[in-house]
DNA sequence: GCCAGAAATACAAACGATTGTATTGACGCA
DNA sequence: TGCGTCAATACAATCGTTTGTATTTCTGGC
């Protein structure tokens, strides 16, 4: 385990100043061309790395962006996620910077971390997902004037980079298209309350039954897991005949399907389902799930790139990038009776 | 954005040293009770936080936990991911340290990601998924001496901990199930060679059918992607009738699914199929698939436990902690011909 | 009241890079 | 020859902590 080779010891072979060292490295014009290839071609040999922490520390950025995980995280956590981190972190390294990663326990320690990262330099940007109303987390962010892209609109749009997915359309297509053949109630499960993409999904669902004069469907504000899934779609087998559900995500309608296993239920003759964010495997199943196409490997490069150009704005004025997304329908059969 | 406080500015206030500040925070016992009290007190009332990288650069430490996304991350990555980057983070930020994130694009360039890890600093220790025979990974990281943990077994299974998911035996079992009913030709569908996981699989595979006394099965050395299952199940869907496919990972046998329905055939009656890893959706699928239950959320405690204990030793000798985790069977119906 | 020894604190040097400024030397020109 | 200019480099401060050591301030025992 040899000791590290850091700028000291090229000065020290080259007998030159470590700051020449430095600025020969970075190709400041300041260097004879001849000593920056002298300098370059001995760093190349020693396979020498710069420190980060020390460089860190020097320029007072961390050189690392953020992405915060949204509690509940769990194999049904939106498979977007996985494939915004890969497409993220090549995209940085790329600029020379890296990925750090945090995982709320709770929706409540989000902003604790949220001001733990900027204020102790854990990174100098963030990604923040499921934005809510009044959201703490983007409050403090613009307050510190720390740089940062949300999935989902905020309280302030215009004041951060941010895409969000259409949830408000999801919801009116979902419920229409369950109306057209519902034999039942229509019912409405959704994220908590707060949260900005499931109270758009809600009030997009509301507003396709007022527009059909329907009444008002139930709404069912749980925890996006399975498990909640199918408790709740438990409770609505047991109370009337062919219910239609509209799931704001497919791991909600995952429950459904096997609360009405359990129930002896059949989707599409004794209920129906429509999902949403075409979890994998969710074309496969019996009946193949309706849901909408949340094209992840797209929207994890636009929120990359979003990021990217966020973070090479110098501190030019002007508006910032936004994008409204809408979710493709992908109408299979679990949404109409048969 | 007020100019952030640090230590000096603790140690003017209270007029006393940076050193005896820095000493109270961290409890030393040579600063007297009272100081203490006092100067923890006022790092509560301004809201202190010690800057990371200068605490870094000057411990030599980043107090970073890397992990390492191995090739192809996709939305069928596996679940386990996520669970992992969670579950890690939580208890990675309890011991005061965070996670950070590298996704190589190809299986070639973790190589070079972990040399740049370790030597620029980037984090003191890593998680390494995916291990392979000779892997140039964990060569590198034993001869720097940095701490890592990896999922799968390695050439040098006595110099680091590692968590092993035994393939061999879902291997065996998953062709024994096959064999059981089948009427076609038996089919291996596994990831590159050279990866240890899939290695087993293979093996475990090829295992159980010469103890059967069958022909070897075919094997197929693909990518783990849906694309390449389906690829894969089509080409073998052309060739004979009622093929049997061992699928190391669901993400293959829905690519199976897929092809079978392209192909106007049936999971159970023109083919059957064993899966892995019992990716979400898979026991709604029609048929439900058989497949393997890994257990991620135990998976992911488990390696987070053996990475903490791992940083945790102090340079003591002794053996480093194993573990192997034996899949459980997850028999449903795509495995037999009805 | 003095002194040894301990307790509490202050001083100062790191860690490894970046960057503002000073210094050196070479050259051209009057 | 002398001087201003410019290129090239060296010097030195700095980022915010941690930590080894020196210094000061107590304390108790005589």
């Amino acid at each position: 385990m040899q000791k590290r080779v850091g700028l000291k010891e090229l000065a020290r072979r080259l007998k030159v100043d470590v700051s020449t060292v430095s600025r020969a490295l970075r190709d400041d014009p300041r260097v004879k061309p001849d000593t920056r290839k002298a300098v370059q071609a001995l760093a190349q040999r020693l396979d020498y790395r710069p420190n980060a922490a020390a460089r860190a520390l020097r320029v007072g950025q961390s050189g690392r962006v953020a992405v915060l995980l949204s509690p509940p995280q769990q194999r049904f956590a939106s498979p977007i996620f996985l494939e915004l981190l890969s497409t993220l972190d090549q995209d940085l390294r790329d600029t020379g910077r890296t990925l750090a990663v945090f995982a709320a326990r709770t929706r409540d320690e989000e902003a604790e971390i949220v001001r733990q990262i900027i204020d102790e330099g854990l990174a100098d940007a963030l990604v923040l997902g499921r934005t809510r109303a009044g959201d703490p987390r983007v409050r403090f962010l613009l307050e510190r004037g720390a740089p940062f892209v949300t999935m989902g609109k905020t309280d302030w749009p215009d004041r951060h980079p941010w895409v969000e997915i259409d949830y408000a359309h999801a919801g009116r297509i979902a419920l229409g298209a369950l109306a057209e053949t519902a034999a039942g109630p229509l019912h409405v499960l959704a994220a908590p309350e707060g949260l900005n993409f499931a109270d758009n999904y809600v009030a997009g669902a509301l507003a396709e039954a007022r527009a059909l004069g329907l009444s008002p469907p139930q709404v069912w504000r749980i925890e996006m897991t399975e498990a909640a899934g199918e408790a709740t779609a438990a409770e609505i087998l047991a109370r009337a005949p062919r219910p239609a559900l509209a799931c704001i995500q497919d791991s909600l309608a995952f429950g459904a399907y096997r609360a009405a296993a359990q129930a002896g239920c059949v989707v599409g003759r004794d209920l129906t389902v429509f999902g949403g964010q075409n979890f994998p495997g969710s074309e496969h199943m019996a009946p193949p799930l309706s849901t909408f196409s949340t094209e992840d490997a797209a929207i994890a490069r636009l929120l990359s790139a979003v990021m990217l150009r966020r973070l090479a704005r110098d501190g030019s004025e002007g508006p910032f990038e936004t994008h409204l997304v809408r979710p493709e329908p992908l109408p299979r059969q679990s949404h109409f009776l048969a």
